[in-house]
RNA sequence: GGGAGCAUAGCUCAGUUGGUUCAGAGCAUCUGCCUUACAAGCAGAGGGUCCGCGGUUCGAGCCCGUGUGCUCCCA
């Protein structure tokens, strides 16, 4: 079959992913092999994959692909997380625009309902996307935090750390999302710097004709004022103790009240106090035992409470509220003040503090035992300097989890209320009943509220194996604890340390024993990428653009480890030029297996195969070493090198037969295995070229996929110097003519002066083939007309027809001589100085020696160069 | 306000225990080539006060201090 003049992906990569699955490479089942296991971080189910995930997940892929070559049982369990929040707010939204329903009207089943028919239709949307990236993961085991085990084991779960007291319920100062109408974790609240405006208010003191000035960035909120506050130091204020003031617009009577807690500094120096919407106001409310008065509804507009602009919104009240008690002569100034201001992550609106009944983990003994096992080693971060001092500082001042979410997308609290609001938890309702000693007359009611996604997702590396609610199976057994875990920084709390916390706490045992941090993807000017700037690529419009591999690569040759790495479509563009350099090297190569018969007699490329043998040896530790210390930027560098410059620049081009020329059989067998092993050691980043390219080459029974990786040898350094100096020959010898404006194709007659003339019975053919060289003569002067050249301690006169300019040579002899001296008087500097000579190592001194001897020895043959001119 | 990280070629970044064959890679730039695998290519080349200042050391891109700038996390 002819070969088409490029790679063209669409073509092979269908082909390609259909073949293995259909094989069942992704599949994995406990076996002999020691087992890799890793999960994927469960991506939003009804979400799309983004070049974070697109790192993510390719960099998990070149983990499990390699670890299969590597002779691993490699497990890699996709999944998705059902976004409670996120998703439920995208089912709201559809039920009023297409259907014209509203949530309120809708049961808590029949909403279900819709949500479950919401999440087939977008589901496979991101199991799509991670299949045309190339991504083998064990289609068998898809999970989902919904499934009906998994919601089994989330309550399972819960259940135990209720009844171990590591749960409870209670009132606390909670993050409020009034758009999405639920209570947050601390972890879900993004602060922002913003510009706010500070507002000087006059309270006016009671029985007098005096004013006090509080300083306040919420005017709103001052009709749930319970008190005002200054420093018990403070002599601006001492007359007023025991006094009260009134609150403008409701006029209503509160306490002014002294406490060190106020900064005499800040503003006038008072404070408002509000227990209700500020959760240092509401520690001093507790303190004084001060009432305290909600005035916002759940969806962010005045309540009763606040008795004035009921129903309003908390920023069109603000509004109103300056403007009252600019009219009243009570608002004094307005200041612009720098401050910080709580966003929900998902849906960006402004948090709210506010008081709330919810359920809380505790989190201290989890903390602890979660930190312990990364701070004792068990568990390696990577890149670790950079992770460890953000994680230990999080854990040790870690407060209690609020998982309780007034939504329906979830896990329902399995929680029972009798009518005078007693709580009981239980598995389900008859557990509840069975472990209180409950009749059946006894009516109770289910907890409405849902489970935070995180208080599920934290039971990931356990439950996809079905740790918890089958624990000691063979697969949990077989695959915990898992290799290692690929993810953001960013969600190195929310997820991260809870998994830890969860294996700790359920298996007693650690989740994975490496976790490896993947930077933030940004643009190429170092923004973050996000919708409203449209700077996100689409993942599957980048695949048909450039190939899979061309993504992969792209996305891979420029993330160093943990760094954030800047997302630039030219890396994109360099992968799709390398799957073309490979697919001509093959195009070479087969062109070279079509002869009919192979030369019996053996070639003279000795050398080219022996110096290969050696680099491939080489580069192959080098990579080996590189993945394993989680360095897959760097090893693909090597990989990218090995294969363009040493095997496509040099190998090919030394073993390479004369036009019309058949190869040697010998030759053509070892060029197939080299290529055989440059393809397995490329195929975990660049799967889908490299398994094509493996089986045009030859008709083969099994699949590159699957090859096992042979064992590493020593490389024979001898014979890598002689290559780097063959090599150093040959770029001499072409800059020299290029410089001197000869044709590469120039035929020339090489006279070299060298120390080593044994070497030269190896390499000079391939020296020969690739200078144009009619004829080498080692060590015998020429009196004909020559360029000379000196590189490394070789001293060359290359002879040749063309008229030669010595001007332009005898400039880069003398930049060279000059060099030379210089370096030559740097190192005898360093020699002359006693305190050197005594204090460093002895190889150090002798490697200076070295460099001396090699100096002195260059300067003479460019001096006799300069001379030859 | 507390903490962490970063600063090396025009750009993005490597540089592992301090040792001038160690100042590197890719991209970009320049020069010459449509040489029968590849112009999405080949053969070459140029380019850096390793952020400033001070210190330790025989010796600092690397260690210490300090200043400046940027980024992130936390309050």
């Amino acid at each position: 079959m002819e070969l088409s003049k490029n790679f063209i992906p669409a073509e092979v990569e269908n082909k390609w992913y259909a073949y293995w699955k259909e094989k069942g490479y992704f599949n994995s089942t406990p076996d002999d092999r020691p087992p890799y296991s890793l999960v994927i971080p469960p991506p939003n189910v009804t979400g799309v994959l983004h070049m974070g995930h697109t790192l993510n997940e390719t960099v998990q892929d070149i983990l499990a692909r390699r670890a299969r070559a590597l002779g691993y049982n490699v497990c890699w369990v996709p999944g998705s997380d059902h976004a409670s929040i996120a998703t439920e707010a995208k089912v709201v939204d559809m039920l009023k625009k297409e259907k014209g329903i509203n949530k309120s009207d809708l049961s808590r089943e029949e909403f279900l309902k819709y949500a479950f028919e919401w999440k087939e239709k977008y589901g496979n949307i991101i199991y799509h996307q991670i299949e045309k990236l190339g991504c083998s993961v064990d289609w068998n085991r898809v999970s989902f935090t919904m499934d009906p085990d998994y919601y089994k084991a989330v309550i399972q779960v819960f259940v135990a750390l209720y009844r171990k007291g590591l749960i409870y319920r209670g009132a606390r100062m909670i993050n409020w999302d009034t758009v999405a109408k639920t209570a947050l974790s601390d972890e879900e609240v993004e602060y922002k710097d913003v510009k706010g405006t500070l507002y000087y208010v006059k309270y006016r003191i009671s029985g007098t004709d005096e004013y006090i000035t509080i300083a306040t960035q919420r005017p709103e909120t001052i009709m749930g004022d319970v008190a005002v506050c200054a420093n018990p130091t403070d002599p601006r204020y001492q007359h007023l103790k025991d006094k009260k003031a009134i609150i403008p617009l409701i006029n209503r009577e509160v306490p002014i009240i002294f406490d060190d807690y106020v900064d005499k500094d800040f503003g006038t120096g008072v404070l408002k106090i509000t227990p209700a919407h500020d959760i240092n106001d509401f520690n001093i409310g507790l303190k004084y035992n001060l009432p305290v008065i909600d005035t916002l509804n759940d969806d962010g507009t005045l309540s009763k409470e606040a008795q004035i602009y009921i129903g309003e919104d908390r920023f069109a009240a603000r509004k109103k509220v300056v403007e009252a008690l600019k009219d009243e002569g009570l608002l004094i100034k307005e200041e612009l003040y720098d401050s910080r201001i709580g966003y929900s992550q998902r849906t960006h609106s402004v948090v709210e503090p506010k008081i709330s009944t919810q359920w809380f983990v505790k989190m201290k003994s989890l903390a602890d035992a979660a930190l312990n096992e990364v701070v004792n080693g068990n568990i390696k971060i990577h890149p670790h300097d950079k992770f460890i001092a953000t994680y230990r500082y999080w854990l040790e001042n870690v407060k209690d989890w609020c998982i309780s979410r007034q939504l329906w997308w979830g896990q329902q609290i399995p929680a029972w209320y009798d009518d005078e609001g007693n709580v009981y938890v239980g598995a389900d309702e008859a557990d509840a009943r069975r472990h209180n000693g409950l009749a059946d007359t006894v009516k109770l009611m289910q907890d409405s509220d849902v489970l935070d996604t995180w208080f599920s997702s934290w039971l990931w590396p356990m439950e996809v194996f079905k740790g918890i609610t089958q624990p000691g199976n063979k697969d949990f057994a077989y695959y915990y604890p898992t290799s290692i875990l690929v993810t953001g920084q960013d969600i190195i709390f929310f997820w991260v340390a809870r998994m830890i916390m969860a294996g700790m706490e359920f298996a007693g045992e650690k989740p994975f024993n490496d976790v490896y941090f993947t930077g933030m993807v940004r643009d190429n000017q170092g923004r973050k990428m996000s919708k409203s700037l449209g700077n996100s690529p689409d993942l599957l419009e980048l695949i048909d653009k450039y190939g899979a591999d061309a993504v992969r690569f792209g996305i891979m040759i420029s993330s160093p480890a943990g760094n954030d790495l800047l997302f630039d479509e030219s890396g994109l563009e360099q992968g799709r030029h390398f799957n073309n350099k490979l697919w001509n090297a093959l195009k070479l190569v087969r062109m070279w297996g079509t002869h009919e018969s192979f030369p019996g007699s053996k070639s003279d490329n000795n050398f080219a195969i022996r110096w290969f043998t050696a680099r491939l040896s080489q580069a192959s530790a080098e990579i080996h070493d590189l993945i394993s210390h989680f360095k897959l930027s760097e090893a693909l560098k090597v990989i990218y090198s090995l294969i363009w410059d040493d095997f496509c620049s040099w190998y090919l081009e030394w073993i390479k037969p004369p036009y019309g020329e058949a190869i040697s059989k010998e030759d053509y067998d070892i060029t197939i295995k080299f290529f055989d092993e440059l393809l397995l050691l490329l195929h975990p980043f660049m799967p889908f070229v490299t398994e094509e390219i493996y089986h045009q080459l030859e008709a083969r029974d099994g699949d590159l996929m699957v090859r096992q990786a042979p064992p590493l040898n020593v490389s024979d350094n001898g014979i890598l110097n002689e290559g780097n100096q063959l090599k150093e020959l040959i770029t001499a010898i072409r800059d020299a003519k290029n410089k001197n404006q000869l044709s590469p194709k120039e035929v020339v007659e090489l006279y070299i002066e060298t120390a080593t003339p044994d070497m030269y019975a190896s390499i000079n053919s391939v020296l020969r083939k690739q200078t144009m060289a009619s004829e080498i003569v080692l060590n015998l002067a020429t009196d004909k007309k020559a360029i000379q050249i000196v590189t490394g301690n070789e001293k060359i006169a290359m002879v040749c027809e063309s008229i030669v300019d010595s001007g332009r040579q005898k400039e880069q002899l003398e930049k060279d001589l000059e060099y030379q001296r210089g370096f030559l008087a740097s190192v005898e500097k360093k020699l002359s100085n006693e305190r050197f000579v005594n204090n460093a190592k002895p190889e150090v001194v002798a490697l200076e020696r070295k460099k001396q001897a090699d100096a002195i020895e260059k300067i003479r043959t460019l001096e006799e160069s300069l001379k030859a001119l």
